[in-house]
DNA sequence: GCTTCTCGCTTAATCGTTTAACCAAATTCG
DNA sequence: CGAATTTGGTTAAACGATTAAGCGAGAAGC
C-alpha cells in the first residue's frame, strides 16, 4: 500500500505539501498539485481512512440499526440508504435487532464503540431508542416524537381508505397486525379517517381478528384494509379457503406494496412508500446535524402512494354475499 | 471520551501498562491488573477502534456484497450474518450492487478504501468478482469454481424431485426464472437427476416458460417444480386465472421458503436454505484466511431441507384435467 | 531603501493505540 | 556471595493522515 510519505519523498517534498495538494487546503502552486496528484494517481494511492479517522475523530461510518432485516420492507429501505451514502462516500454499518428491544440498545453500543459519526434507526415497534451521543436520525412515524423522517402512514391509511370508499364500500373492515406498532396504529388511523362518515367501519387486530373476518363479511361487509401486504396474502387465503373471492364477493387491500404483490391473482392494490426520498431526507439530515447544523429537531414526513390494482372493485349489492343469502 | 492515557495519569502508571493490563499481553502484576480493568470500567472506556485500526493495520471490519437487497433471501443471509459478526466482535458494511455487475465492482473497491479485512460476496449472476487484495469468502453455488460456502442447491433440487416422483408424479414441467444463474441452473440440474428416470420432464425458462405451462398441464403435466417461491407464487396465480387448482389438479413447489410461503393458499411446498450454518462457515473461514491460514481453497456445501406443506398431493388420474376431458 | 506582505513550502505536533526494547529491583541459583 | 534470571514496570517509536505555525525569498508599498 502506497501512502503519503512514500510519494513525498518520492517526489522530494514534504508529507505536509502532498497531503495540502490533495485535499486542496494550504497553499500550495498549482503546478505543483497537478504534479503530486498525476503520481499519486500513477501509483495507486487510497488514502488510509483509519489514519484520517484517528486524526479528524470522524470515520466516515454511519451505523444502520433495523428492527428486522427479515421484514421485505426494510431492506429496501436499507438499499436506497446505501445508495444515498455511496454518492456521499460514506459507509454504513448494519445491525439488526432482530425483534428484541434488549438487542437494540446493544447494537446501539457496538455501533457507537465502532465510532459511527451518526446514527440512523428504525426503531423497534414500541420501543423508544432515546437520545444518543452522536446525531440520530429515526426513521419510525409521524406520530412518533423523536421521528425525523417517515413515510406519511396516516395518509397512505387515507388514501387507500378513500379509494374503497368511493368504490362505493360501506361497510368495511380494517385489519391491523399488531396494535403495539405505532406505524400500524396511524395507518389505521388514517384508514378511519378515510372512510366516509356515514359508514360501517369495523376494526380487527391480530390472529383474532382473522377469525372474525368471516363472520362480519356474513354481516355484510364487503372491503378488508389491512396495514401490510403480507398480512393480505394471509386474508386472502383464508377466503379462499372459505370460498369467497377477491374481489367478485370482497374487496382487498393491503400494505407497502411488496414485490409479490404483483405475483398474486388478483394483484394487489396497495399503497407504496417513497423510500428513494426517505432514505435522502435521512441522510441529508444527518450529516447535517453531524456537520454541526444546530436548527431544531423537525419531521418530516414523505407522502405515500396509491397502487390500485385489481384486488379492489365496485361494491356491487347483487353478487355481494349478504344479499345472496 | 476517555483514552488509555487518561487512565495512564489517573492511576499514575504509564500508557503501555494500562494497554498490557487491558489487553493481556505484556507483564502486568495481576494486582494492578484488576485495579486497571476496574478503573477503566468505571470511567465507561472505550478502546478507539480508528487508533488501534491505525497500528495493528486491521479495522474489525468486513465488507458483505449483495446482488440485491431486494431479493428477500438475501436479507436472511445478511441478518445472520451480522449475527456471526457479532459475536465475534466483527462489524460489517454492507454495499448493494443493485443488480448491476459494474456497480458489483465498484462497490468491492468501496469497501476495499475502506480497509475492510476481508469480503463476503453473493456474486451477481453470471459473474466471477476474480482474485480481491484481501481474503474474500464467496457464497454463490457448488457449481461455481470459486465458491467457498453454500447451499446444496442441486441437493435441494433433487429432494424436491423425490418427494414428486415419489407422490406419482410422472409427467412434470420445471420451471425456471434466468438461466444465466448458476444458483438456478444447479437447482435444475439437481431436479432433473431427482426425478425418475422413466418419467416425462419438460424444462421451462423465463416468461416464455410461463406460457408453455398451460399447454403442457393439457398434455398431461401434473406436477410443476420452480425454482423460487415468488414464481412459484407467479404460476400460482396464473394456474386460478385458468381454473386449475393447486393441488387437487396439478402440485406446485418453491424453492427458499420466504415469508410468504405459508401464507398462500395452499401452504407451499419448498426448500429451506441453511442460512445460519452458512453464515457460520462463511465468517470462520473468512477469520481463518484473514489470520493467515494458508490451507488451500474449498468448497463447503450446506444441504438443505424439504419443507414439505399442501402444494403437493399424490398424482390422481381420477382428478387429473387430461383424463378429465 | 526599508518595512510589510504574500507565496510556497517545511517542521513538527497530534489523534489513540500497540509493542519492541530497555531498566531497576527483587529473586533464584550454583 | 556474586552472577544470572525473573518480575513489573517505563520509554519511545510507530501506524498514516491533518494542520497550525514557522520561515526564507521575492514582490509590493511608501
Amino acid at each position: 500500500m502506497t501512502n503519503i510519505k512514500q510519494i513525498a519523498t518520492d517526489m522530494g517534498v514534504s508529507v505536509a505539501t502532498v497531503s495540502n495538494a490533495l485535499t486542496g487546503k494550504g497553499r500550495v502552486s498549482s503546478e505543483m498539485v497537478e504534479r503530486i496528484k498525476k503520481r499519486a494517481n500513477d501509483l495507486g494511492y487510497r488514502p488510509s481512512l483509519a489514519g484520517r479517522a484517528l486524526r479528524s475523530g470522524q470515520s466516515g461510518i454511519l451505523g444502520l440499526v433495523m428492527p428486522d432485516l427479515t421484514n421485505p420492507l426494510f431492506p429496501r429501505i436499507a438499499q436506497n440508504l446505501s445508495l444515498v451514502a455511496d454518492e456521499r462516500q460514506l459507509g454504513i454499518l448494519i445491525a439488526d435487532s432482530r425483534g428484541n428491544p434488549d438487542e437494540q440498545t446493544q447494537a446501539i453500543d457496538r455501533l457507537l464503540d465502532r465510532g459511527v459519526d451518526g446514527l440512523l434507526i428504525v426503531p423497534q415497534k414500541g420501543t423508544a431508542p432515546g437520545l444518543q451521543r452522536v446525531p440520530t436520525v429515526i426513521i419510525n412515524t409521524a406520530s412518533d416524537p423523536d421521528n425525523t423522517v417517515s413515510a406519511d402512514h396516516a395518509g397512505g391509511g387515507r388514501l387507500i381508505a378513500q379509494h374503497v370508499a368511493a368504490l362505493g364500500h360501506n361497510h368495511v373492515v380494517i385489519l391491523g397486525d399488531d396494535p403495539v406498532s405505532e406505524v400500524q396504529r396511524d395507518r389505521v388511523n388514517g384508514m378511519r379517517h378515510g372512510c366516509r362518515t356515514a359508514a360501517n367501519v369495523q376494526e380487527f387486530w391480530g390472529e383474532d381478528g382473522m377469525d372474525r373476518l368471516i363472520p362480519a363479511i356474513e354481516t355484510g361487509a364487503t372491503a378488508i384494509m389491512t396495514t401490510s401486504d403480507l398480512l393480505a396474502l394471509r386474508v386472502h387465503s383464508h377466503l379462499t379457503r372459505h370460498g369467497i373471492v377477491v374481489p367478485q364477493d370482497v374487496s382487498l387491500t393491503g400494505f407497502d406494496d411488496l414485490p409479490f404483490a404483483t405475483a398474486m391473482h388478483p394483484m394487489l392494490t396497495t399503497i407504496a412508500q417513497d423510500v428513494e426520498k426517505i432514505a435522502d431526507v435521512a441522510i441529508d439530515r444527518l450529516m447535517r446535524a453531524i456537520q454541526g447544523d444546530q436548527s431544531p429537531a423537525e419531521t418530516t414526513t414523505i407522502p405515500m402512494r396509491l397502487v390500485i390494482r385489481n384486488s379492489t372493485s365496485p361494491e356491487n349489492k347483487m353478487t355481494n354475499l349478504e344479499t345472496n343469502q
